[in-house]
DNA sequence: TTGTAGGCGTTATCAA
DNA sequence: TTGATAACGCCTACAA
């Protein structure tokens, strides 16, 4: 068995009482001499305090549950980076568990995070099934969004302006004299994320007095291929697209991917607009022009909310947090060159002719990480 | 307060020992008839376990900690989703940290882990730091190390084969009748991993006779750029390599960015193969040649061996456990041209040509991931 | 088959 | 400034 207190009590020749006191409370409330006696006692025998005993008597185990719906996904690699930051800042430990996209064992997680009495949960949700968003509504615990909800969650959400992402994307196509404008995303789902990435792309077309064509939005399945699928079809149309907007960045490379299958250049014949900004982004071929989203800050902030939340410190109620993205403009996205006049049929055929692509551009410097 | 077992005992009519014998002890240690009351004040009262309690008294926690030394790399979500399946397997907690890269980090996040009395550590080591490195060796929690280790280290490890894995590819290539063959590496550090993939990259030509050129072997800094750097440098050699074996997925696109950079074609001009088979891999431009190693495997198997260990049941004592790589041969290898000659001094300049790229073939099914 | 009671390692209250 | 002691919620002999 470890040693306890009590052990240290012995060894410091003082009562337990004590060193607990100059353990836990403010200093200057043990004598010094006494403190520095506690101090070398607890030196000597490896002394850690057990939280389980701590925090049965305090009902604080200094835990905060993150449920994620999926984490095989890059992109979470970072969120996680940063709630690992802001939690090791607090002194608060992350029980990270992933529900590989299924209900029953987001709901086992669940019930293992109660049973630990985590002192509040980060939830990325998986599915809209009312059940689960029931019973998820009825907890005490202290909850809070991470990056998207659904209807009838009511805690407070932290998440990026997805509207704003595709916003953006598609205001540099249309400055780009792009008027065919496809997408390209996951199914729908009711997840929030997903919702207004598409709400975003199609208001800000509308908005510009451009039509949406509802056969140029395609929805992928998960994962890493049918995206693949859904933009050869999108290319196979009578009149396809000039430029494509990404969703995620799980699709920006089935984008490409898909365009280099058909034989289209990009920017030349298709212009492409990534999404969230993955490091590698600079270094596909050509570098993407991509909707940067802060997926660090978006794990620190979610996660210093929800240890705000537990102080009782959250002045903010249910209150959303947004953060925004940013366009970076690389070399993926072009001027339109003609509208709907596929290559093959043009008279001067010079714009199919392969010409020597500029040196690619060295990439910025990314964060480091290890392997 | 949350309700306790007192209540349900109350709410049923029984003893709490009752209770407890229901809810722990194998069936049928209660009478049905009671066994069923218990069940419903269970139900009606939402009674979840206070695992603190639980545990003070057990000495368990049901927790295993899990430390890596950078959950910023996509390579991680995967071995952490396996990670999660077999915890969740086995009614187990994870609580996941990561260290940046920083033994201070490393360092604290062992003290929480030790508060919470975790019941095994699984630990991908960030420093080869002597003193951290006997601090650890100190530790009488069951131990299991992932993905590498150090020298100094008493504890089993569940790891890659990694002299296996650049062997594969040095020998795909030799194949292909390539002899001046390039490796571009992280910076070793005195992490097995690093060292291993080295000395199987050496070994392999040593073994076919060819000497291994140390101008040809590179070690970039961690993170998405200095990989560009040490590529472009490797090719400007006056004889630079006819292929390259990249050493983990974040150098992957780094290499063929700056191949593309130099205006060089893979695999015509150059053979490429990376390493890892990260699921956007055979996206690539060209599909990358790889090797592929089984990443969420990887969490599987430590988080059962360690499992094991905490229960007593692991006769392998302090073994390794290697998981084995697999060459997936795409389109970046090609048979070499000739030797030494760049493309530009060749008599016959039909090889600088740019000829219309074969489409690229369509990504294998992967698996799901959400967003 | 069920109930009573002691103790796991802490914190916190109350005296000294 | 320090020490004795009663909880915290649960498990588990031991009794009934």
């Amino acid at each position: 068995m470890a040693t306890t207190i009590e052990d240290v009590a012995r060894e410091a020749g003082v009562s337990i009482a004590t060193v607990s006191r100059y353990l836990n409370g403010p200093g200057g409330i043990v004598a010094a001499e006494t403190g520095s006696r506690v101090q070398a006692a607890v030196a000597r025998l490896g002394y850690v305090p057990n939280s389980a005993a701590r925090s049965l008597k305090t009902g604080k185990t200094g835990l905060i549950g993150v449920l994620l719906a999926n984490i095989a996904h890059p992109y979470w690699s970072t969120v996680l980076a940063g709630v690992e930051e802001a939690c090791q800042k607090a002194g608060y430990g992350a029980m990270v568990s992933s529900a590989a996209d299924r209900a029953d064992v987001e709901h086992s997680y669940l019930q293992t995070f109660l049973k630990q009495r985590v002192d509040g949960i980060l939830l990325n949700p998986a599915h809209a099934d009312p059940t689960t968003v029931a019973a998820w509504a009825r907890l005490r615990v202290p909850i809070v969004l991470i990056d998207r909800t659904l209807p009838g969650l009511p805690f407070p959400l932290v998440a990026m302006d997805n509207a704003l992402g595709t916003r953006l994307a598609v205001e540099h196509l249309l400055a780009l004299s792009h008027r065919r404008l496809g997408f390209v995303s996951w199914r729908p789902n009711g997840l929030s994320n997903r919702e207004e990435r598409l709400a975003g792309f199609v208001s800000t077309l509308e908005d510009a007095g451009v039509r949406a064509d509802p056969g140029l939005i395609r929805f992928a399945a998960d994962g890493w291929s049918d995206g693949v699928a859904q933009t050869l079809a999108l290319l196979a149309q009578p009149d396809p697209p000039t430029a494509i907007v990404s969703a995620n960045s799980t699709l920006n490379l089935q984008l490409l991917a898909a365009i280099k299958h058909r034989g289209r250049r990009v920017p030349a014949d298709i212009s492409v607009v990534g999404y969230d900004d993955s490091p590698w982004d600079p270094l596909l071929d050509p570098p993407l022009t991509t909707v940067a989203t802060p997926a660090k800050a978006l794990g620190t902030m979610a996660a210093e909310r929800l240890i705000a939340a537990i102080a009782g410190h959250d002045g903010y109620g249910n209150r959303e947090l947004r953060l925004t993205p940013e366009l970076l403009i690389r070399q993926s996205t072009g001027p339109v060159r003609e509208l709907g006049v596929p290559d093959e049929l043009r008279v001067n055929g010079s714009g199919n002719r392969p010409r020597p692509s500029p040196p690619t551009p060295l990439p910025r410097k990314g964060e480091g990480v290890g392997g």
